[in-house]
DNA sequence: ATCGGTTGGTTAACCGATTAAGGCGTGAAG
DNA sequence: CTTCACGCCTTAATCGGTTAACCAACCGAT
């Protein structure tokens, strides 16, 4: 394969306000209050800069306006996450969705950053604002007594948590009602009948995971159902095969589970299957997240479903009303709702 | 929930070079010298303004930096997507995380955008290039007479394209051999006693999509099986499997099918187990890429799996030898390998 | 004693945009 | 007729770093 793909950069000079200034015969000041849309330029003029500009291919160049003291236009999101468990969350793909719609939008863009723990996360939102590279931040896996959250704090940085605002501290969070949603599961699998009922969860640092964990236990001692030990996974398939084998292999089956993401409850559904458990006859099963892949197996399965495009969306626009000095409060999203489909049904009769 | 999240940030001006040359006592070239490991400095000024550097917390501005002509040290990387689709494809998350490893460890950071067609993805390389955001850029999704190859040639940015060589242009590619895998794979089914087999492809501008269609016809061809004609799908679940059913239902059933990535396979499965068909043993079928979701599937699928990981690695690797003007020919990667798995096995006995 | 080369530094200019401060007509108000 | 305000535009200074050009020691060799 003889491929003779050399590229090089001619050094095509770029146009610069300067250039277009001298054409239109006005000072680089204001081609750039026409440009920006600053008062102090009357209307022909404005118009004659933004031809020549356009016709000239103008391109602001970035580096000198945020040199200037102007923002940065982008903001940064350090992603934690071991590399090969990337691929199986479909979760942070449609967040990241979410956000870069509102970003992009405003003009805005994003310094994504994946990273093998969350000291080396704070290590690039730490790089990114001292380079004046991005002007805030999001901060995701959120974790119990979390450093980042002080240092954030400390650096001075608009950033906006996605997570309970019970671990953000002064940093101005974007959460749902996990408990809620918790609750509303709980109460449904009681009405279908169930008395036992197993949870298997995600990493335990997490403060969402520790949230659910309460809820579920609150909630089976509310509505008094005997609720077994919650076992905890790293999210992975195997972990979740693992687990559920665990609980269905126990003297003390349950008759539903509740995961804490899809790919532990696509998972735990085959080891059911396997183990010659038909779903949702003998056990029913329910998965957090509803990604496509809760709707493709079979049975398909009931979720707690939720806008995660509009949940990154929301954090998005937050961070944007935070950066620009508008006053922020926070924002709660909508509760996980629970979508009822075919691995939940009544518990077999004793 | 009453949050006072409000965040200021204090005035804390950042320590720049000329706070550190006038506390070493030095000028600023001395120092931007000593910190960039330029010659011109002794050693033990070096050492001192290190220090300095280090106490101060000094971050270089890379704004001033990428001003005075410096490399901004990004690139870019637009993916274009239906935001809807991006959860539900492994694929981009890993080779993220690969490309990632790389800039990180060489200080680049990944400017992402999703977009939703190629035309405003163009927009993005053309907004970040003509700001010097980026350094350089990353194509995937190459298509057939793919607008954006001629543009990034004619703009001069360098650019890495995720494709086969015979869509990139002059432009660097970085590609595996499909073809090779589609055969390797027929070639497998054929030895099994397969005569009758699918395709269920994904969608139908890409140029991997026509390259693995004609290796397809090609293959089968050769090995002397009966090729159905190969239907074409947006990588969806529902796309997956209402093309199964069709393929299925149709009177020339194959006792195989390939599909172009796992989430239509993983459909595929459940369609098949709802025709009342057992798979392995009255249908086989082959997932195109190996994501843990493969796997955690009964019958686990048998797959083509690569590293992505690997192969996001191998193009960043290429692009910073790119940009660094260092002679690059592409990057020619493994072709992935057959994983045979519970769901492929003999035909049924006629 | 002088020349040339190296070492370790200096000062000045510049990258491209923004902000601050000021000038100069013109029309309206006092 | 002055004064003030305004609209429109200009010049100057600035952001923080890099590059270019130059300079002063000091070395050994001629």
């Amino acid at each position: 394969m003889e491929q003779v793909s050399q590229q090089q950069s001619p050094p095509a000079k770029r146009p610069t306000i300067a250039d277009i200034a001298k054409i239109v015969g006005v000072s680089k000041v204001s081609v750039s209050n026409a440009l920006n849309g600053q008062p102090g330029v009357s209307d022909a003029t404005r118009a004659k800069i933004a031809a020549v500009a356009e016709e000239l291919g103008f391109v602001r160049n970035s580096a000198a306006r945020a040199l200037s003291g102007a923002k940065a236009a982008a903001v940064g999101l350090a992603l934690c996450r071991p590399a090969r468990m990337l691929g199986t969350e479909p979760f942070f793909m449609e967040l990241i969705g979410g956000i870069e719609k509102v970003l992009s939008d405003a003009s805005y863009s994003l310094a994504l950053q994946v990273v093998s723990d969350h000291e080396r996360g704070l290590e690039a939102y730490r790089r990114w604002w001292g380079e004046r590279h991005i002007d805030g931040a999001i901060l995701v896996d959120l974790r119990r007594d979390d450093a980042r959250v002080p240092a954030l704090e400390e650096m001075g940085l608009p950033t906006v948590v996605i997570g309970h605002p019970s671990g953000s501290g002064r940093l101005t969070p974007v959460w749902s009602d996990d408990a809620a949603a918790v609750r509303e599961t709980l109460e449904y699998l009681a009405a279908l009948g169930h008395r036992r009922v197993g949870r298997i969860a995600g990493l335990t640092g997490l403060v969402h995971t520790a949230i659910r964990d309460e809820a579920f236990t609150a909630a089976c001692a509310d509505l008094g159902l005997d609720a077994l030990p919650t076992v905890h996974t790293d999210y992975t398939g195997e972990e979740g095969a693992r687990a559920t084998r665990r609980l269905l292999l126990s003297p003390t089956r349950p008759t539903a589970i509740l995961y804490d993401n899809d790919i532990t409850a696509v998972a735990g559904l085959s080891v059911a299957q396997e183990l010659g458990l038909s779903v949702p006859r003998d056990l029913s099963l329910v998965a957090w997240d509803d990604s496509p892949l809760a709707q493709v197996v079979r049975p398909p399965l009931t979720a707690l479903s939720r806008d995660i495009h509009a949940y990154g969306a929301h954090a998005a626009r937050t961070l944007l009303d935070l950066i620009a000095g508008r006053p922020v409060t926070g924002y709660e999203d909508q509760a996980p709702q629970l979508t009822p489909r075919g691995s939940t049904a009544a518990p077999p009769a004793r």
